[in-house]
RNA sequence: GGCGCGUUCGUCUAUCGGUUAGGACGUUAGAUUCUCAAUCUAGCAAGAGGGGUUCGACUCCCCUACGCGCUACCA
């Protein structure tokens, strides 16, 4: 069997990676796996209009953030060079030419205002929206004046009128189109970038993709890249087009509805594994109804053939259920140190080693205990700041006014009292008893004085961490 | 409008003709606890509708409805 390799072929047209291609990403780079193969990354930066500065850059590097890393890509280099389409211009304007030699497509002189106006008057009489086919029917002779004259011009699709386009989906079992109903798309705009549609055909031949693993999307636009095979002479790949992630109202994911960028995710605090997991289970399952399991154990079981043709809503409850759960899976140690590199990175000021207004001057020691006490409570590591946060900083606020009596004895208790968890239950239980109150008010107002909030990581170890004297002092500050 | 894809608990899904339709998230109740979590236990909750095929359909076929996608010199 011929190697298998595949590719994502994101557009940097927006912030970033869309969530939606990390999980078209995840497929792809599974499946190589798989099977041994490779997974290319290869930028279709084509609609120069569109273009957003950054964007390649975020979306290899949210790439990388993911862990999936292609073996080829326009970073890495490799034997298809370039991985950018804007480089490879000259390639596409020779097989655009090819077709027209071989009476496969042709030049269309229509201004793009003819072409709203047709469109416009296709609308309001009811017709299908189509190309009419003014150019296509031009001599040859005239158009090669034309050409010749200078007029601007896009090389479009001859698609024939006849029979039927089929195509054979993985995931969905054959597809076919009526070929009449399919419009001459335009292969090669005017100011001389190609189409998304000439570009994978050609790319994805030249580069030699097995499978192309892609968006729902994309079905209705198959059918011309199957002529476009056929008309260059080329077999096909094997197509699987994946199901859209949707809104919680159905409708195709949108920023507007979602957070959709991963860099989003990364900011908030979610684990790439957990991110990965979470995507791999949209649209398949683990054998047995497993849940957690790593992109390396998917790589082994995985079968694309039992992937859902159904569109999954994207569940950000779900995720972060997950996340919590690969949180909790970490050890002690590892956390820390992701935790360091995530506040760093997402630059949580109240959290920085400077300001740590605890005693324990070692910032390793001190995240060692702390941890302990919020890492069973934590599902992102942005909770990480409002869970642990007083540890650093006192609070600025109170979330309620506090019963000072209550405090005053509990104060009291707690200065004559040693620092252990047992010694200082007996104080506070004391101080309930003298002041006639339950104990469980008593700890509710110590950890709003103390914390700031009336919810948090157990009272009596926090206050060893925070020390003796720190505590007395947010006491008495009240 | 046309074409295409889809339809099991609120959500993600299992079932590959015979099940009390299973699991997970969320939710509800309880246990536990110094709060909140975490954990454990229990509960609620589903095959869009109509026709076929079959001894028997969630499962196969058809129709309808609904949802989504495409219908650009965007991808």
């Amino acid at each position: 069997m011929k190697q298998v390799r595949t590719r994502i072929a994101p557009s940097p047209t927006g912030e970033d990676l869309h969530i939606g291609n990390a999980y078209t990403a995840l497929i792809n780079y599974v499946f190589a796996k798989k099977h041994h193969g490779k997974f290319l990354v290869r930028i279709e930066d084509t609609d120069r209009t569109r273009l957003v500065e950054g964007s390649e850059q975020n979306i290899l590097s949210s790439l990388h953030w993911l862990g999936f890393d292609p073996d080829e890509s326009p970073e890495k280099g490799g034997p298809y060079s370039p991985y950018r389409q804007s480089e490879r211009l000259k390639i596409y304007k020779e097989y655009a030419q090819e077709l027209v030699e071989n009476g496969h497509a042709y030049h269309c002189f229509c201004t793009p205002e003819r072409l709203a106006q047709m469109r416009k008057d296709q609308e309001a009489s009811h017709l299908p929206p189509m190309y009419d086919g003014t150019c296509r029917k031009l001599k040859t002779q005239s158009s090669k004046l034309k050409v010749e004259k200078g007029e601007r011009y896009t090389i479009r699709l001859k698609v024939p009128k006849q029979g039927t386009s089929t195509f054979r989906d993985i995931i969905r079992g054959d597809i076919s189109f009526e070929n009449k109903l399919i419009d001459d798309q335009v292969l090669l705009k005017s100011d001389g970038y190609p189409t998304y549609h000439l570009g994978v055909v050609v790319d994805d031949h030249l580069m030699e993709i097995s499978h192309i693993i892609r968006g729902e999307e994309w079905i209705s636009s198959t059918p011309k890249h199957v002529l476009l095979y056929q008309f260059l002479g080329w077999t096909p790949p094997v197509f699987a087009h994946m199901p859209l992630l949707r809104n919680p109202d159905k409708s195709k994911l949108s920023k507007r509805k979602n957070p959709v960028w991963v860099s989003w995710y990364r900011r908030e605090g979610f684990l790439p594994e957990a991110v990965r997991n979470y995507l791999a289970t949209m649209a398949w399952s683990f054998p047995k109804g497993k849940e957690l399991f790593s992109t390396e154990e998917m790589v082994k079981v995985f079968d694309v053939a039992h992937i859902q043709a159904t569109a999954p809503v994207f569940d950000i409850e779900k995720l972060k259920w997950m996340n919590g759960e690969y949180i909790r899976m970490k050890t002690d140690e590892e956390l820390i140190s992701i935790l360091d590199v995530y506040m760093l990175q997402n630059n949580l000021k109240s959290l920085n080693k400077q300001t740590a207004v605890t005693k324990i001057s070692d910032y390793k020691m001190q995240m060692k205990k702390i941890l302990p006490l919020v890492k069973e409570r934590m599902k992102t590591l942005k909770e990480f700041e409002s869970l642990a946060g007083f540890f650093f900083e006192r609070p600025k606020e109170l979330e309620r006014p506090v019963n000072n009596i209550l405090l005053g004895v509990a104060e009291q208790a707690l200065k004559g009292s040693e620092w252990n968890h047992d010694a200082m239950e007996q104080a506070i239980r004391a101080a309930a008893e003298k002041t006639n109150a339950k104990a469980k008010d008593v700890f509710m107002e110590l950890r709003v004085a103390v914390t700031g909030k009336s919810v948090g990581p157990p009272l009596l170890e926090s206050l060893e961490i925070l020390g003796r004297e720190e505590t007395i002092a947010r006491l008495s500050s009240i």
